[in-house]
RNA sequence: GGCCCCGUAGCCCAGCCAGGAUAGGGCGCCGGCCUCCUAAGCCGGUGGCCGGGGGUUCAAAUCCCCCCGGGGCCGCCA
């Protein structure tokens, strides 16, 4: 691959070595050549007969190539299996562990990953995981690489949600009491519990109050004021059976409070002027949720740098420094009595739109900064929160995983930064957006309380996964099987959720994930546990390069070594992309062609103790790529299963 | 209504940005392979107007235009 573009990058007079790169394809199969290269596009017209005759004439100098030709305009090139061979195991021996990453980085960037920021209200469900996965995918992807990554989480506790939550607590007493009451269960998923109870009860409470102002009149509102009450009562029904204690007090202490709404938005003030008791109370609910929280990321295997509150950066008056600025901007207007950008006229500069990653023609609407009331929405919060990002860090890239249904505040965040005169931090800035994750014939909602959980789904996966080794009679000590189920229902559950394209909403099977169907975590974990086992069974330390090489190194065995002799190229290229799917790809074809070989040409049985000694390696070879590619994806591997 | 994303076998997906060889995988279904390194494996078979139409090009799944279908966004929510 190098001496192919080095030769290409030479001749054809291109500079660029990533144009190359990405050309460079795999031949189909009836051509049988080992690196094909579409040449017909440098080379039109008869100057190219040269060029042609150059790049073939080097090419076939080089002890690399055994044949190279010029067929349809593709450049067609066989390899010298045992000059490949020998310059992979010498990559391997050269770069350790790192083997994959490159040797020297042209720059080292600092990277923020900012992912997962679940509302601290609920646990997390299965949507945030793909966020987590895809997040903390990213992170180790960039990491191994070389690159210099910070992890944030952003804690959403300013606004109506924690407001709710809080106001509901309050009603149960006390941090003890909550205590006592959540006996038995996750924090998170109580207080999930309490946030979908208090958030119904207010909106039952002021149902009922504009269903007394509305019965006079009759008519088609208030049957459906009555109707809508009829949902609420119902879904209310299915979360008392959840905790009847809770459920009873909280029903007790709201419908004696005269205006439960009043007090929730009372609170979202209070709270974003952190007064006390108000700043407290929340305060405390919020770290219970994150303890819950934490509980099921570090299951996930996903870590944080940095935990950063909302409200601290209202607190400590980034938010109005903001405010500040904006108003002395140009693009500052009243939108409605309400204070915002205007941003629809920035938004026309093309060259902002290019450097800003505006997607398409999207329009962008004025952004309100302020509500008439003084506080201040999510998105003026994020801007503060972008500007802290990268004063902490000066990254030069910085990350955020959210949700695709988020664009466009995504977009006017950038707008406001560059408008804002915080150019440099709105440039490097990148929405990295994703679709949701849908559960067939669910729809989830945290206010309802109804949502599916992350804890659910990998407690379903892990009961199947020990199923599976039932069914296959492993006999295993108890405790190892737990083990081993809880890495594979974790490994399955972060590789589904990055196998594919960021931009296609996912349906989240249970069936199917628990199918383990084919490149799934499972299989790349029984692949790292089959090499495991012959290098067990072989007893001598693996990855010795071997003294020499034996003939033969062909059909599958010269396909392992070749999509071995990839890992870099693949690595580079699902970096260079942020396309951790990639990686789920190359995993899936270098298991696959590891079993081929393995069912075709036995290792520890070979005679030739040359010969077994290469295979050896090869085997050693294998299990550190898939080994590495397994924990940048976050799939633990297993040396058995 | 405007805008964004998606549409490739019965089902799921890669390829599309940066156009090139006979469009690749997987699941499912049918049929094979365990006296031998873990059968969560391997082999064979089955299945495609690449949503539809037009255009650009020597060449289109890929680029442009129109249309259809699915999802999302357009809030003093997040």
């Amino acid at each position: 691959m190098d001496l192919l573009v080095g030769v290409l990058s030479r001749r054809l007079g291109v500079v660029d070595r990533w144009e190359l790169e990405r050309l460079v394809a795999e031949p189909p199969r009836h051509v049988g050549a080992d690196l094909a290269f579409p040449l017909m596009r440098f080379t039109r017209g008869k100057a190219g007969r040269d060029v042609v005759e150059g790049i073939l004439g080097e090419l076939r100098e080089s002890p690399l190539v055994v044949r190279a030709e010029l067929v349809g305009g593709f450049l067609n090139v066989w390899l010298e299996p045992r000059e490949y061979s020998r310059r992979v195991f010498k990559a391997l021996s050269t770069m350790g562990e790192r083997y994959g990453a490159p040797s020297s980085l042209g720059r080292r960037l600092r990277v923020v990953v900012e992912h997962t920021s679940a509302n601290p209200v609920h646990p997390i469900h299965v949507g945030t995981a793909r966020n987590t996965s895809l997040g903390d995918t990213l992170a180790r992807m960039l990491s191994f690489y070389g690159h210099e990554v910070n992890r944030r989480f952003y804690v959403d506790d300013v606004g109506a949600q924690t407001a709710y939550l809080a106001y509901g607590l309050h009603k149960l007493g006390g941090p003890s009491e909550w205590r006592r009451l959540s006996q038995g269960w996750k924090p998170d998923h109580w207080i999930g519990l309490v946030y979908a109870l208090t958030y119904q009860l207010v909106e039952l409470a002021g149902l009922k109050k504009r269903i007394e102002e509305a019965r006079d009149e009759g008519g088609e509102e208030y049957r459906e004021l009555v109707s809508q009450q009829d949902r609420l009562v119902s879904s209310l029904a299915r979360l008392r059976e959840r905790h009847p204690e809770v459920f009873d007090r909280l029903t007790k202490a709201i419908m004696e409070d005269p205006d439960p709404q009043a007090r929730v938005y009372e609170w979202i003030r209070l709270y974003e002027r952190g007064e006390e008791p108000v700043r407290g109370i929340v305060r405390s609910a919020v770290e219970m949720a994150l303890e819950g929280m934490r509980q099921t990321l570090d299951r996930m295997g996903a870590v944080f740098d940095a935990w950063d509150f909302e409200s601290d950066l209202v607190w400590g008056g980034l938010v109005a420094e903001i405010l500040a600025r904006a108003r002395q901007s140009p693009y500052y207007t009243l939108h409605k009595e309400a204070e915002a950008l205007d941003l629809g006229r920035l938004a026309e500069d093309p060259e902002v739109r290019r450097r800003l990653r505006i997607p398409g023609a999207l329009e962008i609407p004025p952004l309100i900064l302020r509500r008439s009331d003084g506080s201040t929405l999510y998105t003026t919060r994020d801007i503060a929160y972008s500007v802290k990002k990268y004063q902490e860090t000066h990254a030069d890239l910085i990350v955020n995983v959210v949700g695709k249904e988020q664009t466009l505040p995504q977009a006017q965040v950038r707008l406001a930064l560059y408008a804002l005169g915080y150019r440099e931090v709105a440039e490097r800035m990148l929405h990295y957006s994703y679709e949701m994750v849908n559960l067939p014939g669910r729809r989830m909602s945290s206010r309802r309380g109804e949502i599916v959980t992350v804890d659910e789904v990998l407690d379903s996966l892990c009961e199947g996964a020990l199923g599976e080794m039932q069914a296959r009679g492993m006999d295993y000590p108890q405790d190892m099987r737990e083990e081993i189920a809880e890495k594979i229902a974790v490994g399955a559950l972060r590789y589904f959720l990055v196998s594919v394209d960021a931009d296609k909403p996912l349906t989240l099977d249970m069936g199917e994930v628990l199918d383990f169907n084919r490149n799934t975590a499972p299989y790349i974990q029984y692949s790292y546990a089959r090499a495991s086992g012959i290098l067990r069974r072989a007893g001598q330390a693996p990855l010795e390069p071997p003294s020499h090489e034996p003939a033969g190194t062909q059909g599958e065995r010269w396909n392992l070594l070749k999509l071995i002799g990839q890992y870099p190229y693949r690595l580079g290229r699902a970096v260079a992309e942020l396309r951790p799917e990639y990686l789920v790809d190359y995993l899936g074809r270098l298991a696959n062609a590891f079993h081929k070989w393995y069912d075709t040409d036995p290792v520890l049985a070979e005679e030739d103790p040359g010969a077994r000694a290469y295979k050896l390696a090869l085997v050693g070879a294998l299990r550190r790529v898939l080994g590495s590619a397994m924990r940048i994806l976050g799939v633990e591997p297993l040396e058995r299963m």
